[in-house]
RNA sequence: UGCCCGAUAGUAUAAUGGUAGUACGACAGAUUUUGGUUCUGUUUGUCUUGGUUCGAAUCCAGGUCGGGCAACCA
């Protein structure tokens, strides 16, 4: 039996509009400001949007808002293109709400000419302060009479550039006891002599949110604008200003953005990580940015999975960091390459294997994948480098691995007993000296011999040698958003470089698009900004699940 | 304090007046040449108090708790 998978809110809304005629088909918009990079959270609405629109057959805009130069940059617009084009989505158009600055024009004159809306000479804290508290009704200020001919004289100065920043703005005279603040004669336009990145010095007033995105949504017949919880108090004046302009009635709605323990998720965080150093840039891996997660080695397919699943509601929520990883985890199980990489590395001498001899044994690429993926080439010779962490001098209970008179299977090769160590002065472990059995080669074990463990291993003579990068989350605790100050509760071993890893030669061919299992180890990449050829560098996407349970 | 929104296992998310289900996690077992994968099983939940009803997670009322709103930010 089929089980019919439950739709959201948002889905029974868009089918009941459908189905009632209310409209044809959806238009939905992703509408960032260009003022940093994208992160998890926006994929959350950019799944939405687009998913959306995809789901019923409707289209939607990319647009832009951009009605703040001074925070606003070309290099914004980019990375936000790349992001969403790399997530798998299609936009319609894109369009920015600076595209509309000539029209909000004359609809704020429109509003002007019926009397809704004034200028007002006050400064900020005076407007603030005649604006009331939530339990006092605010009190107008002496420039709420002015006439209609005298507003339009005043707006039209202010276009024209005869007003310095902050001497006036134009304010909607809507109702200044309204319970929800919002509707107290909210601000318009401000004056900002700055240059904007499309506009130049077209302009010296720029809309303020609430006079341009619900313009900017109607302009475009946006049928379902869809938005965070924060913006629903602004919903009654999102109505007021199409009602009172008598456009198209796009309708707002509202869902409970992302949050993600272990990170921060605000643009205003992120950026002072970027500035302050803290992270190499908006694209450092350990960055919850669509970017760092792209450089990371997360897919497409995986943030888009775990967009799915994490659903879309009302009520706040902070989703555990696990099932991101679980997500890409299970992307990756199905698609990376099978190879054995030692990140800290011990040397292993095989005594009773010849002298400067070789053999070329065979690894599959990926156990599942139809005929394992292939196979690639693997040499074996007497010296082989294996894990630190892989062998004992004194094994624990449960212990699988190597230890003195132990027996374990070199992943794809022999079997292996451990006859003798060697340690330097300070007590570390500096060669394992094993025995192999000849007749325990992979494919061909006639020994009859059965072992527990199974470790990987690289041949000293053909290891190659890379950087590894280790990652691990970015604050140490759940939800530093909360703190005074959340650099305080920053990881400070959230990256660990490892210079000296050794790697099958099989890996000198990587190459940046795919992923690589490193056995036994988790999912690996090539750093896309930082490795070079002959110089690689791999950053861990994310460990593999360890079940193992030490004591 | 005024207005608005929300509350289902640890975390998310279903059940749309009729058996509280699913995923992730955790725990146990099977399989395994990755302590991976896969498979099986177990565990844990309707914020509270009343009301309506044959029947309430669902509808109503009061309470509790959480979030939002008083930027010339979006």
């Amino acid at each position: 039996m089929i089980e019919e998978k439950s739709l959201n809110f948002l889905e029974e809304i868009v089918e009941e509009d459908l189905k009632s005629g209310k409209y044809a088909s959806i238009h939905t918009r992703f509408p960032p400001e260009p003022n940093g990079y994208l992160h998890i959270g926006h994929a959350k609405s950019i799944c939405l949007n687009f998913g959306l629109a995809d789901k019923y057959g409707g289209k939607t805009n990319l647009r832009f808002d951009d009605t703040n130069p001074v925070t606003e940059d070309t290099e914004y617009v980019d990375s936000i293109q790349e992001d969403i084009a790399w997530l798998g989505f299609h936009w319609d158009n894109v369009f920015y709400a600076s595209d509309y600055f000539d029209q909000l024009y004359q609809f704020a004159v429109e509003l002007i000419r019926k009397g809704l809306a004034y200028v007002d000479d006050s400064t900020a804290e005076e407007i603030a302060a005649s604006k009331g508290t939530p339990t006092i009704p605010g009190t107008p200020t002496p420039y709420r009479s002015r006439t209609i001919e005298e507003n339009l004289k005043l707006f039209e100065e202010m276009k024209n550039g005869m007003y310095k920043d902050g001497e006036k703005v134009l304010r909607a005279k809507v109702d200044l006891a309204s319970p929800n603040m919002h509707m107290r004669d909210p601000i318009m336009y401000r004056i900002k002599h700055a240059h904007h990145h499309r506009t130049g010095d077209k302009w010296c007033i720029y809309p303020m949110y609430d006079f341009a995105h619900g313009q900017s949504d109607s302009i475009e017949k946006i049928t379902h604008s869809i938005c965070t919880l924060e913006f629903e108090v602004h919903r009654p004046l999102y109505d007021w200003f199409i009602a009172q302009l008598n456009i198209y009635p796009s309708h707002q709605y509202e869902f409970a953005r992302l949050n993600l323990n272990y990170t921060v998720m605000s643009k205003r965080k992120l950026l002072q990580l970027v500035n302050e150093k803290y992270v190499d840039g908006w694209d450092d891996p350990r960055m919850p940015t669509i970017s760092g997660l792209r450089r990371r080695g997360y897919t497409p397919a995986s943030i888009r999975n775990f967009a799915e699943r994490i659903g879309v509601q009302r009520r706040e929520n902070i989703i555990d960091v696990g099932l991101l990883e679980f997500c890409v985890r299970e992307d990756l199980n199905k698609t990376a390459l099978r190879r054995m990489a030692v990140l800290d590395p011990v040397k292993l001498v095989i005594t009773n294997y010849p002298e400067n001899s070789f053999e070329e044994l065979e690894g599959e690429n990926n156990p599942e994948a139809p005929d394992h993926g292939g196979f690639r080439k693997l040499p074996f010779g007497r010296e082989l480098w294996i894990e630190k962490e892989d062998f004992m001098e004194i094994p624990m209970k449960k212990w699988f691995r190597l230890a003195p008179g132990a027996m374990v299977r070199l992943k794809n090769a022999y079997i292996i007993k451990c006859e003798q160590f060697e340690k330097d002065a300070d007590g570390n472990i500096t060669e394992i000296h094993c025995t192999y059995i000849p007749e325990s080669r992979s494919g061909h074990d006639t020994s009859g011999i059965n072992v527990k463990g199974t470790i990987h291993w690289v041949s000293a003579a053909h290891a190659i040698k890379a950087e590894v990068r280790l990652y691990d989350r970015l604050f140490k605790l759940e939800n530093p958003a909360a703190e005074e100050d959340f650099k305080q509760s920053i990881n400070p071993g959230s990256l660990q470089i490892i210079t000296g890893a050794y790697l099958e030669p099989a890996l000198a061919e990587a190459n940046q698009d795919e992923s690589y299992q490193f056995i036994r180890k988790g999912y690996f990449c090539l750093d896309k900004k930082l490795s070079q050829p002959g110089k690689p560098i791999f950053n861990r996407t994310v460990t593999l699940k360890d079940n193992w349970k030490k004591d």
